[in-house]
DNA sequence: TTCATGCTTGACGTTTACGTAAAGGACGCC
DNA sequence: GGCGTCCTTTACGTAAACGTCAAGCATGAA
């Protein structure tokens, strides 16, 4: 089986972001598809890769944070102390998703409070209606 | 008793951002503290307000994003279609956090992932390392 | 052939979120 | 009264993450 690729505008058009992105990421070395000459031709391994770092910037990863978690991601068989480098990359990242799983459960909480007193605002206001008319 | 106030640098120390910030933030409408002649006075809620917002910016939201839920937050006491609107946007905001778990989750399956291959590395490289001793 | 469509490489523009002086007022202290 | 410290405003600078032309090559359809 031939392994699927991709047009660039492909990419764009499936994950919704503009060809521009996509190759100001590539500027950015996080990503570095074959060529058919001039033209872009994306792997699937490509693709999972640009899916990693729309992911990581919807909890708010700036592209240099993206590009350790991809570095993370290629079996670069570093040596030793590279080795021990990435896992404690790997750890403080676990340590800022906890924190931010925190953020968002408080978050939600605070929203809870918000709709509650909308809530009891538009009631409110419901009786008021309910007096005048 | 006497409610609590800070002073700008008070604040800056205890939560770890500069002056500029908090002005800043000011200038962006999401603070408005009092005044003694210039100087800034600042209340137990306006270090609420800032909290939330930093809490805001782990997750990775704009400050726009922030000063709406700042809004959300204060009893403006509207009328039935503001109070409509600011229901909306929480349910959005509540689906965003919901997309956010899930990518925390994803992303700390691939750090599970990327922890294991860097561990069998590791232990691959200490046995040829006892083999070559 | 001409035209539309999709791709390419520059290169300058823009927004966000502050940083970084510059210049100065007010206050406690030695 | 001078010094240090903290505060102020004004204003230009900057890094990140793209947006937005401009100009041009390739290729298939009319």
């Amino acid at each position: 089986m031939i392994s699927q690729t991709y047009s660039i505008s492909d990419l764009a058009r499936e994950l919704d972001i503009t060809t521009r992105t996509i190759r100001f990421y590539e500027e950015q070395g996080m990503l570095s598809p074959e060529r058919r000459g001039l033209e872009r031709i994306y792997s699937a391994r490509d693709k999972v890769t640009l899916k990693l770092i729309l992911r990581g910037k919807r909890i708010g990863f700036s592209l240099a944070e993206c590009r350790e978690l991809i570095e993370l991601y290629e079996p670069s068989g570093g040596n030793h102390k590279q080795l021990h480098t990435m896992l404690g990359k790997i750890s403080e990242r676990r340590m800022q998703l906890e924190q931010q799983l925190l953020d968002i459960r408080q978050m939600q909480l605070e929203l809870d409070t918000a709709e509650e007193r909308c809530k009891l605002e538009l009631d409110k206001n419901n009786t008021n209606q309910m007096v005048t008319d």
